[in-house]
DNA sequence: AAGACGGGGGA
DNA sequence: TCCCCAGTCTT
């Protein structure tokens, strides 16, 4: 049995097995690339489970690459909220305009010209040329690499570029003539169901007679990968700012920066304590976090509150940091000019004189803004709890 | 090559 | 808890 025998071995039984387990997804119901397209930006490092209620919601409401094309920016990170990784709404956005301005809004069918388009890469260019236009592209995803390093034995590290270019080449090589959509599908399919990073379920592989990887009994230890750093600690003091009178009932939310973490998403005012302050269980600690918070919102935003009780903790994780997060109910007593807080308006600081930092917007959020912005996960949860609507 | 960039689900 | 998920961009 040499090679070539376990790489159309490899093929043919993958095709014949994911004709009749391949499950009914959505985006699997057209062949329509900007659909594709859609479904292959959304499905980056995220499940197939959470995709698909915002692959409905999504196509409802931008149906054509007109329509994301023409949409305001806001609507599009408000229909991303919650998915995470919101580069990938702004970049999608950019990217169908430049379909719409240069290619007539046709998704372009070429590796050059699509590769050329935000936030579109190897594998999304792989995979919407594959699955739209049925051309031999590999499509080289965490579950390819998976799938490919048990088959054939692979040991490289998966974390480098170089074993992914690698990859791609030999699964490149693994497509059958005319069926490149299909095949790489298969391929991804057979990872997410079969080929489990935790316990594979081998038995009912249609290619275990000839993987490497089980029949030398490692397939569970592979790919091998080097693990990620832990994310790095931050504990932040957060303000729960409730207006009165006018704005009874509403909080005021603050726009971050156009640009980084959670760009241009509204959250609520909080300020990062530095690390020799005493741990939140210490006697006084939370009259040195709720003085830290009222001088620093201050300084840096020109807003005067003050603080007068902890509410709740919180904590989230991002890929890179963990937030530790305690509320905190403060009194509003006024924000310095420049970005003023408007009676249902976005302030506007065009200017760049104002003394503040670019996206240094605050709002009063009510029922209606937050329909209508989008705020990251962490503080939803915290707006939920306390009961706002 | 390494870090930035969300959020959730499964073992 | 840890790991990983239909990755891409920046430095």
């Amino acid at each position: 049995m040499d090679t070539n025998d376990a790489k159309s071995y490899f093929s043919v039984r993958l095709l014949e097995w994911y004709d009749v387990h391949k499950r009914d997804l959505p985006w699997r119901r057209s062949r329509n690339p900007y659909y594709i397209w859609i479904s292959e930006v959304m499905l980056q490092q995220t499940r197939v489970e959470t995709v698909i209620p915002y692959y409905h919601r999504f196509l409802e409401r931008f149906p054509t690459v007109e329509a994301l094309a023409d949409a305001p920016e806001e609507q599009v990170l408000k229909a991303w909220e919650g998915l995470g990784y919101y580069s990938r709404a702004r970049n999608l956005q950019a990217a169908v305009r430049e379909v719409k301005e240069s290619y007539g809004g046709r998704v372009p069918d070429s590796k050059e010209e699509i590769s050329s388009l935000k936030g579109v890469g190897p594998y999304t260019a792989g995979a919407v040329l594959s699955i739209a236009y049925n051309k031999p592209e590999p499509a080289v995803d965490g579950n390819v690499m998976r799938v490919l390093s048990r088959y054939f034995l692979l040991r490289d590290d998966i974390a480098k570029p170089s074993t992914r270019i690698g990859i791609e080449k030999l699964a490149r090589e693994l497509i059958p003539e005319g069926k490149a959509g299909d095949f790489n599908q298969a391929l991804m399919e057979l990872g997410a169901t079969v080929c489990t990073p935790k316990s594979p379920h081998c038995l009912t592989c249609p290619v275990m007679e000839l993987c490497a990887g089980r029949l030398e009994g490692i397939a569970d230890e592979l790919p091998v990968k080097t693990k990620a750093k832990p994310p790095r600690p931050e504990r932040r003091a957060v303000a729960f700012i409730e207006g009165a009178g006018e704005e009874a009932g509403r909080i005021l939310a603050r726009q971050r920066p156009k640009e980084g973490l959670l760009a241009s998403m509204w959250e609520l005012p909080h300020v990062l304590l530095p690390e020799t302050m005493p741990e939140p269980e210490a006697a006084g600690a939370d009259a040195a976090a709720m003085r830290f918070l009222r001088e620093k919102l201050a300084a840096e935003y020109g807003l005067n509150v003050e603080p007068t009780e902890p509410m709740m903790d919180a904590e989230h994780t991002f890929s890179h940091i963990h937030w530790r997060l305690r509320v905190y109910r403060c009194r509003f007593l006024g924000l310095a000019e420049g970005p003023a807080v408007h009676d249902g308006g976005v302030a506007n600081n065009t200017a760049d004189d104002d003394g503040l930092r670019d996206g240094d917007v605050f709002l009063w959020f009510g029922e209606k803004e937050l329909g209508q912005y989008a705020l990251p996960n962490v503080f939803l949860k915290i707006l939920k709890q306390a009961g706002v609507r």
